[in-house]
RNA sequence: GGCGAAUUAGCUCAGUGGUUAGAGCAGCGGAAUCAUAAUCCGUUGGUCCGGGGUUCAAAUCCCUGAUUCGCCA
């Protein structure tokens, strides 16, 4: 076999927040691909790092009173050890704020400049005049031009899904400070992604078997049909204050952080080379033979299949051999909710107890190299991983290590019974060829992989309940076939032990002390080679069976629920981009959104318009309010604990919303019958509701 | 609004023109007791999202509608 030389990467976190499920589904993706490869023999070099530089992470360290050095050092650490607790091993897990991403940067940008491809001009942006800086679209919030909602971000707004410039806000203000910004215009460098040598080179280069089909069309969409151009430059500089690399001759200008955060991929590997001893070079020459892949979500597409292979087309380098775009991760089918607590930081799951393993084979399960979604569906998890893991090829050893250990002192059949061992498993488990699952763990149909294998399991169990070990063991002049029998036994879970490596590398690091045997690598089978070549060789000798994984128990999933329910305010988002920092500034001040409820559970609830026709004090009631409500044909006594907002004779004669079903209550002070639709904190921040004009009392609200 | 993807058993998913649509899990009925970390046999269960069309033949191809999710405006 050709030893292949190649280099994967896995996107890079953003340094501001933790690493969460639906990262690890890339981490665990390009983790189990790169030790499937490695277990082949081939040389392979897995590095990442962190994403380090821009807007949010200089604010936040700022509110956090400390510099982004220490921010990103900090943040660093953190990522690195979620990573080693889910088994992501990296060749190198670095830093875009490097030396050497930095040297690279300039690097790029000075050959881009070179071939005429760098421009600059001015443009004018929100500026916030009290912290004399310039606001990326984020950090403006103000009233949405089309649908007036208040405090939507400056790019497009949550609630009618409109989308602008920031510059079209309403009464727009400085996320940052509060203060209004002011236009003003700056110059800016930008990479000429339409010229025509780029929109070319892309034309070409995308539709050159570098993507994945679906994406490739996706492509095809941004880039337009043969004479169009539909690509803008790329706005590449952002200027002074911001935390990242200077761009060399432009004082008070900096590379945009998606700039230099590809270029993060070979400064990380250009350290790991510098560490070792491997030729950078030969990995990132224009005329290169080895392979480059980069693991990473569909939403940074954009930035992976046009901007980086035109940067490094154009500036001498090698383009990737091939970008693999996942789908986002649900969780019971739905978007993972900070208030449903289905948004599971790795460190939460790592800290409740529940084994990194489980979610690597869940995942495995559900992967297959498409940019589709996959689900977390936390009943189907455990019921699956109990299943296929523990019941099917856990189950194996157990039930067969015991006879070998007590009766045969741990050592498995040789001689003649070990040439009718093989016997059996080449007439028997002739279709135990590694091929199918080769192939589907190379094009990354992981699920597949798993289907096969667990096939293999299920026919495994078939073989030992038919042959009924322990039913031979009763009978005196039987050992001969016990041993076989439970030698085979174990043979076959060595087998499914190897394919399943990749997957579940401390559990089969374990299951290597028991099979007392060196490092399991790939089970590699040429044509015409029978299966029983793969086999532990005769009279080997195996350790004492100890467990190797326990099962999920529900309340274990209840509990990891509940963690991070409960962590609501204080976690972080955890986005791969910046996007999501500005959110969690108001999310302290946000409740959570209740359980989802049916249009049959809200038509319980009988909402009507009312006219406060009184409003009294109550003799000897702090909080409370007497009300006396017209809706329509009759009249209702309610009372309101408004009284610390709402003085009584400014509510007489106003219109608000009430409850009109809701169960009377005897109060201290009489019967309330119903209450009043308020929002706010309490104390002085309470509001009441208020029809727009023209609602009658008793109309239904629905 | 435009473009794209998805929709198959209770759940998670296979199945891209060819028997009567499958698997695993769950359920139900048995067996077994080596495996306290379990298995084996049997079995129930489907309007392949709805409607229309092409074809000897459609889950699969085409049109149309619904829902969901993306991207774009």
């Amino acid at each position: 076999m050709n030893t292949r030389k190649i280099l994967v990467t896995s996107a890079l976190p953003y340094a501001n927040g933790s690493i969460h499920l639906g990262h690890l589904v890339e981490y665990i993706q390009t983790d189990i691909w790169v030790r499937f490869q490695k277990m082949r023999g081939h040389e392979i070099y897995y590095v990442c790092a962190d994403d380090t530089h821009g807007t949010p992470i200089m604010l936040r360290a700022e509110k956090e009173g400390i510099t982004p050095e220490a921010l990103i050092a900090r943040v660093h650490d953190e990522h690195y050890d979620d990573f080693t607790g889910f088994q992501i091993h990296f060749d190198n897990y670095y830093s875009t704020h490097s030396d050497e991403t930095r040297h690279y940067s300039e690097d790029i940008y000075h050959k881009l400049k070179t071939a005429g491809l760098i421009k600059v001009k001015g443009i004018e942006q929100l500026y916030d005049p009290q912290r004399n800086m310039f606001l990326p679209d984020r950090f403006v919030k103000g009233e949405c031009p089309k649908c007036s909602a208040r405090d939507q971000y400056g790019d497009s707004c949550e609630v009618c899904g409109a989308a602008y410039a920031p510059t079209e806000l309403k009464n727009p203000y400085s996320a940052v400070s509060g203060a209004t910004p002011v236009k003003k215009s700056s110059e800016h460098y930008f990479f000429n992604l339409s010229d025509d040598r780029c929109v070319d080179f892309l034309r070409h280069w995308t539709r050159a078997g570098h993507l994945q089909p679906e994406a490739a069309n996706k492509m095809h969409e941004w880039l337009g049909d043969a004479g169009e151009n539909k690509l803008s430059d790329w706005d590449i500089s952002r200027d002074a204050p911001y935390f990242g690399f200077e761009i060399p001759d432009a004082p008070g200008k900096y590379f945009y952080v998606w700039l230099d955060a590809p270029i993060g991929y070979m400064g990380s590997f250009k350290h790991l080379c510098s560490r070792e001893a491997i030729d950078f070079d030969a990995y990132w020459h224009k005329e290169t033979e080895t392979e480059l892949y980069h693991f990473i979500g569909k939403d940074i597409l954009y930035f992976h299949a046009l901007f980086w292979p035109a940067m490094l087309e154009h500036a001498g380098y090698r383009t990737p051999t091939q970008i693999f775009a996942h789908g986002f991760l649900t969780v019971n089918g739905e978007k993972m909710s900070k208030s449903r607590g289905t948004f599971i930081t790795a460190h939460s799951y790592l800290q409740q107890g529940l084994n990194p393993e489980w979610l690597r084979y869940y995942y495995a399960a559900k992967l297959n190299g498409s940019m589709e979604d996959i689900d977390l569906n936390l009943d189907d998890f455990v019921a699956r991983v109990n299943s296929d893991v523990v019941g099917k090829f856990i189950n194996i050893a157990s039930r067969c290590a015991g006879f070998i250990t007590k009766r045969f002192n741990g050592k498995l059949v040789d001689g003649i019974e070990y040439q009718a061992l093989k016997q059996i498993v080449d007439a028997r488990f002739a279709n135990w060829r590694p091929d199918t699952i080769e192939k589907a763990f190379e094009e990354r149909d992981f699920s597949l992989a798993v289907r096969q294998i667990m096939k293999f399991a299920d026919e495994a169990n078939e073989y030992i309940h038919e042959i009924a070990p322990w039913e031979i063991a009763k009978v005196a002049d039987k050992e001969t076939d016990l041993h076989r029998a439970c030698s085979l036994g174990i043979q076959l879970f060595f087998l499914l032990a190897r394919h399943l490596k990749p997957i579940l590398p401390e559990t089969i690091r374990q299951a290597e002390n028991f099979l007392n045997c060196s490092k399991l690598t790939w089970p590699e089978l040429a044509a015409g080679d029978p299966v029983s070549q793969l086999l532990l060789p005769a009279g080997h000798t195996i350790n004492a069976y100890q467990h190797l994984m326990t099962r999920i128990d529900n309340k274990q999933i209840d509990a990891l629920v509940e963690a991070n329910k409960q962590s609501l305010s204080a976690e972080q988002s955890g986005a791969t981009k910046a996007v999501k920092t500005a959110s969690d500034d108001t999310s302290k001040t946000i409740a959570p959104i209740a359980e989802t409820i049916t249009i049959d559970d809200f038509g319980k609830i009988d909402l009507r318009v009312a006219k406060i026709i009184n409003a009294e004090h109550v003799e000897g009631a702090d909080k409370l309010l007497k009300l006396t409500l017209d809706i329509g044909n009759e009249q209702r006594t309610v009372f309101a604990g408004i009284k610390s907002a709402y003085d009584p004779e400014q509510l007489k004669g106003r219109m608000t919303v009430m409850v009109a079903n809701l169960a009377p209550r005897k109060m201290k002070f009489g019967l309330s019958e119903g209450m009043v639709l308020a929002a706010g904190s309490g104390g002085q921040e309470l509001f009441i509701l208020n029809p727009d004009s023209g609602a009658q009392p008793g109309m239904r609200v629905k």
